[in-house]
DNA sequence: ATGAAAGCGCTAACAC
DNA sequence: GTGTTAGCGCTTTCAT
């Protein structure tokens, strides 16, 4: 009754068996709940369990039995809505099934992104999540190899495992959409470095689409290394005071979006009569911005319970949908409309 | 030379040991950078896992080791800014140091918290981070019992190792801005339970504000189920709808003002002519929207660095402040004003 | 500076 | 159904 846990002595299996007065390996059953043990020897372990505040060492038990019950995330930051919202899905997702997630971040970096994963294997993680399909070489080896449970996010990939969209297609199209509306001068502000496939597959998107329609994108209208809002908004006041001003300015999210649209407002361009903006994943407030935003909506939290499904699902043995095709939805909305007519005074 | 590292047998450190020439303890010594080895030693161990392909077993080496190099995080949510930010600055700084993140979200209930916290332990962290002070009775017992350093945050808290403000404070000096403008009737729009301690202080610094100006918060006009955008925007249509509607609203952060504002713009209100609206936080894009926000700006990022400078302070045995109380600064825009004059119509 | 060997706390055969 | 026992792969005295 009296006797707390003392704090000195980590309780064990050990001392549990011997307090319940049984074996180890009944212990052991007891708290995987697994093969029959007599009722009342199930009670005098738990009882054990409780009375000597018992935890169990999963370091141990990781060593012993293989798995770890951890599965590995790597997203390139966590700041931004983008990845923490597929993020918070799997999480949830995977936790359902009694895993826990181990983190790391890459930073865009494809370096970092490796050790990253290198440092999860070393923990032994049952399971993996990247962003992307385009990795350090040696990422995919390393992963096969010890063949872990592995998929990719964001973009889809023939190659392997993989939850997205096509990123070029949903840029072809929102440039579509603009072109439709009879804009000739673009720009493209977007905030992530060449390593990053998703971004260099919209710009090749949009590249294709205006090439279709006789149309180049400007060197120097192509701003890529805008990540906050107000880097946006830099970003635009540069396009705008640049030797090609655009009538069209497509943005990497909304949130950048959001930077170009002040930005504009800022200068006294009405929009979308004087410039159009799109955005791209169409968080919750795009449309309640002072000029709603067009952008394409993308299923942030599916991803995270798509791949959550597909990894769970391979480590139960079952089969799952190696490659799920997530379709982009344009939305337009009052931040896209006709090219000015006017050539620019 | 041609020997692939093979796909079925694991190399172990003893498989290194073999193939160096050396014995297990050397190489463990190498792997450590500690104690000094030969230099052509230490260049055969270096060799013998490169060719080997030799991947560290952490479980193993926590087992042995007693320390995990692992720091246990649990936030409320990671689907918001006010949690994934400072996390991703948490994260950066502990990972410096040779961390591994491991993550988890108590949904804001105290019982899951406490859940987490043990699986946590059960990993063997080095350390914790918690977000405010309020939870499972006997969740420090355990944090106090495994003698694991932690720290909480958001929240000051005397009792134990803490970074944040002062919540009753910072809406305190909000209620008085608005009370300074003149308004009367007020309300609350906040996203958590009431287990949530930041919430509740800082109802409670609205309603001492309040009750020193002679007035007193209408329970009607206490919302506190709201947490996305849209809900924000629901609940203010019920205040507005309802016995007492308020002239200055008190978001519990940014993006609920902003839904708030909507409300009211879609209700033809004007701002803040005729109600006046408050945030906290001071997220990037507060400034920018159409009613620039009156805020409370918080260091978001600033929390998690705190936090993680003192666990690992803490795990070197150094000595780091306990307490460190941030001061959030009051940040007057243009979505607060005198409150309007004529009695509702 | 280096090796031998004893664990760390658990699981999983295998016997009974 | 239950106990015995041999590891899992590493670190860490303790000798040398």
């Amino acid at each position: 009754m009296s006797d707390k846990p003392s704090p000195s002595a980590r309780v064990s299996l050990d001392d549990v068996a011997l307090r319940a007065g049984v074996s180890t390996a009944t212990v052991s059953r007891v708290l995987n709940g697994s093969a029959s043990v007599r009722p009342s020897r199930r009670e005098a372990v738990e009882r054990a369990c409780e009375e000597l505040g018992y935890v169990i060492n999963r370091a141990a038990r990781t060593l012993a039995s293989r798995r770890s019950m951890t599965i590995g995330a790597v997203v390139p930051t966590l700041a931004t809505e983008t990845f923490s919202r597929p993020l918070a899905a799997f999480q949830q997702q995977i936790h359902q099934s009694g895993y826990t997630m181990l983190l790391a971040s890459s930073d865009f970096d494809p370096d970092t992104e490796l050790k990253e994963v290198n440092k999860l294997v070393e923990y032994g993680i049952d399971a993996l999540m990247l962003v992307g399909n385009s990795h350090h070489p040696r990422l995919w080896e390393r992963i096969t190899q010890q063949n872990i449970p592995c998929i990719q996010t964001f973009s889809v990939d023939a190659r392997y495992p993989s939850v997205g969209y096509d990123n070029e297609l949903a840029a072809g199209e929102l440039t579509a959409h603009l072109l439709a509306l009879g804009h000739k001068v673009f720009a493209v502000i977007v905030g992530t470095p060449p390593s990053n496939d998703r971004v260099s597959d919209r710009i090749t998107g949009t590249r294709q689409a205006l090439a279709a329609a006789g149309l180049t994108l400007d060197e120097a209208n192509l701003i890529n290394s805008a990540f906050t809002m107000n880097e946006a908004r830099e970003a635009m006041f540069r396009l705008l005071d640049g030797p090609n001003p655009p009538t069209a300015v497509i943005c990497g999210n909304d949130l950048l979006a959001f930077g170009a649209m002040r930005a504009a407002s800022e200068r006294y361009l009405r929009i979308p009569n004087d410039i159009s903006i799109t955005g791209f994943n169409d968080y919750e407030y795009a449309e309640h911005l002072e000029h709603p935003l067009t952008t394409m909506r993308v299923e942030l939290d599916r991803i995270g319970e798509v791949a959550a499904d597909y990894l769970l699902a391979t480590l139960n043995g079952e089969t799952a949908p190696v490659q799920t095709l997530l379709k982009p939805e344009l939305i337009v909305r009052g931040s896209t409309g006709s090219a000015p007519r006017a050539a620019k005074g």
